[in-house]
Order: structure tokens, then C-alpha cells, then sequence
DNA sequence: CGCATGGCCCTTA
DNA sequence: TTAAGGGCCATGC
């Protein structure tokens, strides 16, 4: 179409810009293997702004940021990696369209280990909007640079995986090759246990921290609540912070 | 213990 | 300016 055409024409004019004019007006992007299909990854000169699978790819990246698109010759340092991975720590992020809102709920998102989980309303405490629970839900489903800012990491108070942008079957493939035990959790769960303490450290955690898969049977205790925990003698893990979703 | 309900808050139309 | 609705949550049967 003539407006596919007027946008590389644009893209090729930027390209020939002086620095930084480019990533104001246009985006490369290339295509890379991912944990759950061929991506195609748009960035800026600022860092990696859309992630998406190949399917639909260009008319989601045009209906979002009505950019134009250049191929790339290769892919934005530190992608390829961060894709193998599931370590994102190494590329860098172009979240500038985004409320702050949004991304603060995405730098939370970030903080969340490879191989372990947190519910929504543990990103909400911890970005400072303690009852901005839904809203967190939305901002993760908006989420442009999926897997780069691992959502899949965030699930339900409940113990639900609960949804993803590309499908809560993907999400619980995912968790799974992080070799997170969805299987041990929905047993916990089922028991309405979504703490664990440690009666030799005296600490409580979520049943994912790295911290609480150590404790050995004898010494482990469920709870309900962080309440309950504490109310047990337990406090707060310094690591996985349960503290986040219960204040006080 | 599964389901319904009211609550909450950010974004978009 | 407002209203509706969403990757949720806590509670109450």
C-alpha cells in the first residue's frame, strides 16, 4: 500500500539521519529464535521495544507505534542470549512510550528470578499501589518486550498460573523449561498453602525462592497467610520479600 | 473448596 | 469529562 511506502520511505530517510534522529522516527527489527517460536524483535537505538512472533508481526508493531520499519543486519546486543536464557539482564529496554505506571510495574516484573514466581498484587505493593492490583494485571498484559520482561513470572495469589499475552499454555511452558514445579504448586495450593518457613532459619518465603526450596522436610511449616507466618515467629524472607504483599 | 461478588485503579474510547 | 472493563484479590457461602 502507498502508506507502507511512504513509511520506509521515511525509515530510509532516517536512516541516513544524524545520530539520534533515527529511533525518534523509525525501528529495525529482526527475526530470532525464542523459548516458544520464531520472534521478531523491533529496537531502538535506546534499546529493544517490541517483542512479537512472527505471525501479524508488523501490522501489531504499526498499530502500536505507527513507526516505520527497517530490517536490521544484525540483532541488538545482548538479545540473543537473554532469548536462550531466559536471563534478560544484559539488553537494554526502549519502554519511553510507556506511562510511568506501566513501567514501573515492568521493572518490577524484572526483578523476579529465572525459575521462580510472584502474584500480581506482590508487583503492586512493591511499585507503591498496594490496591493497584488489576491495574497491574492490564499494564502486564500491555507488556510490549514479553519474555525481555518476564510476565510469565507474575500468577495468581491463588495459585493459578493465570493469563499471559501469548496464552496461558505458553505461560505454564514456559515456568515449566524454568523448571518451576507448577504440579508441586497447585498441590500447595490446594491445601491452601502459599508461604514456607523454615523452623531452623526462622524465615518465611514464597514456596519458589531459591531460599525456600533448601529447607529440609522436617524443618519446613505452610501457611496461609504471611499473618499466620509471622504470628508463628517467622519473618519475612530478605530475598523473595513476601512482606510486599502484606504490609504492616 | 469452588464459585460469586464487590472492590480497586489505570487506561482508553 | 466520564464510564467501562481488565492477565486480580479477599471474602463469604
Amino acid at each position: 500500500m502507498t502508506e507502507d511506502r511512504l513509511l520506509a520511505g521515511l525509515a530510509a530517510l532516517a536512516a541516513d539521519a544524524p545520530d539520534g534522529l533515527f529511533d525518534r522516527i523509525a525501528a529495525r527489527w529482526v527475526s530470532v529464535p525464542g523459548p516458544i517460536g520464531e520472534l521478531r524483535v523491533a529496537f531502538t537505538d535506546h534499546g529493544v521495544a517490541y517483542v512479537h512472533p512472527r505471525e501479524g508481526f508488523a501490522e501489531a508493531f504499526r498499530e502500536r507505534f505507527g513507526r516505520p520499519l527497517l530490517p536490521a543486519a544484525r540483532p541488538p546486543a545482548g538479545l540473543l542470549p537473554a532469548l536462550r536464557t531466559g536471563r534478560a539482564s544484559g539488553v537494554r529496554l526502549d519502554l519511553r512510550e510507556l506511562s510511568d505506571f506501566q513501567r514501573d510495574v515492568l521493572e518490577a516484573a524484572r526483578e523476579i528470578p529465572h525459575g521462580e514466581v510472584r502474584p500480581y498484587s506482590w508487583i503492586a505493593a512493591r511499585i507503591g499501589r498496594p490496591r493497584a492490583v488489576r491495574a497491574v494485571g492490564t499494564a502486564l498484559a500491555d507488556n510490549p518486550v514479553p519474555l525481555l520482561v518476564p510476565c510469565h513470572r507474575v500468577t495468581r495469589s491463588d495459585g493459578a498460573v493465570g493469563d499471559y499475552v501469548f496464552g496461558a499454555a505458553a505461560k505454564e511452558r514456559l515456568l515449566m523449561a524454568e523448571g518451576v514445579d507448577l504440579e508441586r504448586l497447585r498441590r500447595l495450593a490446594g491445601e491452601r498453602v502459599f508461604y514456607l518457613a523454615s523452623d531452623t532459619t526462622g524465615v518465611v518465603c514464597f514456596p519458589t525462592c531459591h531460599n525456600a526450596r533448601r529447607i529440609t522436610p522436617a524443618h519446613r511449616h505452610g501457611f496461609r497467610t504471611l499473618a499466620q507466618a509471622r504470628a508463628a515467629g517467622y519473618r519475612p524472607c530478605r530475598t523473595c520479600r513476601p512482606a510486599q504483599v502484606a504490609p504492616e
